[in-house]
DNA sequence: TTCAAATGCAACATCGTAAGTTACATGAAA
DNA sequence: TTTCATGTAACTTACGATGTTGCATTTGAA
């Protein structure tokens, strides 16, 4: 299974943003991710259009965090990005005229229902600050060990 | 994304072989799941491997159930197909040197691998016997409906 | 014995989609 | 007016489940 690993590049460019002071470009976004500028325009579009990012052209440009870091969940950033499925395994056959098909996906589907709430529940729970923060942690931790 | 529908197929085959008689062929699965016979072989051929189902070669030849309706949970389907990827959004990098990155892969990790637990642990209490009696339960509703 | 019906399996083709790439237009600051 | 940046369309690539073809093998019945 091909994963799609958007949220993870969202929030791995989102932090990089935070750390930094003036508007980050698209260049400097594929550095750090490991992939193409227009990559991370086309999936930043995606953050833009929901307001959570802001883009300027021209000279000193490049990409900004319009909204408080408090105020960002993942569960927001899922949803600017499309609220792309989130399990790699499905029914066949979505609208069976089979009776034994249709037993078999009512089961498979209130349990995936069931995980994907648990999920978005703690996707609500999560916010860009608490990511920050967790950062700055293990940033001073590590720093720590330096010294040793 | 693609989905993985494996353990939808078995489940699927396995109600219907549950219902009939003797051993059923993977012609006649086929049918009943709209694929191709040397499809349905493959992927039985993970159940057989577990111990889950036998088959014959030859005349009247064909798939059987070989263990307990009662004791085959959808966790041990899941097992029997090794195990594939649950989810559909991942990381970008499992094993990244980028501190901010290793923040984000925790944090999905640990949601992720949250919900993960979840999901088995509704498998594991699911058996074929509980779909089949359920399928027992909607077919006699239906004729119920048709007599009206 | 022979034939037909079934699985076993290898090799290859198809398909869908995120991701990657190329090319060019557009806008903003020096 | 030049350079640096995004915006975007069009195309290619990568990958794995699924689909397909072909043939060997086994089994029961005529």
């Amino acid at each position: 299974m091909k994963r799609d690993s958007r949220l993870s590049s969202v929030l791995h460019a989102l932090l990089h943003m935070a750390e930094q002071d003036g508007p980050v470009t698209s260049d400097t976004l594929a550095e750090c991710l490991g992939t193409n500028p227009v990559v991370v325009r086309r999936t930043m579009g995606y953050l833009r259009e929901a307001g959570i990012v802001a883009s300027d052209r021209g000279h000193a440009g490049g990409w900004r965090i319009s909204a408080d870091l408090a105020d960002v969940t993942l569960r927001q950033l899922h949803e600017a990005l499309g609220e792309p499925a989130m399990f790699a395994i499905g029914n066949r056959n979505e609208n069976p005229a089979c009776l034994v098909e249709q037993v078999v996906n009512a089961a498979l589907e209130d349990t995936f229902a069931e995980a994907e709430a648990l999920l978005l529940e703690r996707f609500s729970d999560i916010t860009l600050a608490d990511l920050a923060a967790d950062f700055a942690r293990r940033h001073a931790a590590a720093r720590r060990r330096r010294k040793h």
